[in-house]
DNA sequence: AAAAGCCCCTGGATGC
DNA sequence: TGCATCCAGGGGCTTT
């Protein structure tokens, strides 16, 4: 479900609030992806520092340490000042003094990782091989165009690999190559610079614009308010197959690339 | 090195 | 109503 702009829309949604929070427990559902890393007792005590976001993981700076934490396909965060009682889904809580953060995650392929101060954050497994951040400044068209010329493979699956630019998944990769007027099957390689700069242009203009609705809400995505994203109903291709295309009309086609649904115009997608 | 497939898991929609 | 099948926002890992 989430891809960057719901999990920046959730950080934004909780930050403020936990930071300077001292935990005081801490409670494990079923497994999720990977185990913890650290026993749970550890980390009572330790302060919140705040919450960044790399990628699609968020950053809990501990006093001591951080801990990553990656909402999968189904994942949400809520945090509560009162909270009700766990449900069957909920396999994550972190209890601090200023309330409760909890992951709600059914399919469990989220994950929450405990990492140890020593090294860099970005020097984690995890994190290491991530590519540029397209909200931030370093992302360079120059560089993105450079990268691309190295990659035969259909630009979408370029886009959704995250090691050139992180955070586009299934939904704002077929948004994004629609704004740029780009078929989703033309290798990486073939984009000019010119179309390359456009592409850039794309995934900052959907990122942010989606980061402002917050977020698309599919089925259940909602921020640690509970708060859904809005911006699903302004999606251009989207899950729209067979539906009207919102510039040209023509019906808004459907393929598979790499196991996943790609949403494309044939005629607003020519290159 | 890069690309393509394979899984992890649950629930909802659809079809017979 | 019951059961099988397919599909879903991710991404690390293994195999080509």
């Amino acid at each position: 479900m989430p891809e960057l702009p719901e999990v920046e829309v959730t950080r934004l949604s909780f930050a403020d609030r936990i930071a300077g929070a001292r935990i005081e427990g801490v409670r494990l559902g079923k497994p999720l992806r990977w185990a913890l890393g650290c026993l749970p007792e550890s980390l009572v005590g330790r302060e919140v520092l705040g919450v960044r976001r790399r990628g699609k993981y968020l950053l809990l700076d501990l006093d001591v340490g951080l801990l990553l934490l990656h909402l999968g396909m189904s994942g949400s965060l809520r945090f509560e000042v009162t909270p009700g009682p766990a449900g069957p889904h909920d396999h994550f809580d972190l209890v601090t003094n200023r309330g409760l953060l909890r992951l709600h995650d059914p399919r469990r392929f989220g994950a929450v990782v405990y990492a140890t101060a020593g090294d860099a954050p970005e020097a984690h497994k995890l994190l290491g091989h991530l590519g540029a951040e397209p909200l931030a400044d370093g992302f360079d068209p120059l560089a993105f165009h450079a990268g691309l010329r190295l990659r035969s493979a259909p630009i979408k699956q370029v886009l959704l690999a995250g090691d050139l630019v992180v955070g586009v998944g299934n939904i704002y990769a077929s948004e994004a190559l629609f704004l740029a007027g780009i078929r989703p099957t033309v290798p990486a390689r073939q984009l000019s610079l010119a179309r390359a700069r456009k592409l850039h242009g794309a995934v900052r203009q959907v990122l942010a614009r989606a980061v402002e609705r917050g977020g698309s809400t599919l089925r259940d995505f909602s921020n640690a308010h509970g708060e859904q994203g809005h911006f699903q109903l302004e999606a251009m291709v989207y899950g729209r197959e067979g539906e009207p295309c919102r510039v040209c009309g023509g019906a808004i086609r459907s393929m598979r690339q790499g196991q996943r649904s790609t949403f494309f115009c044939l005629r607003c997608q020519r290159g």
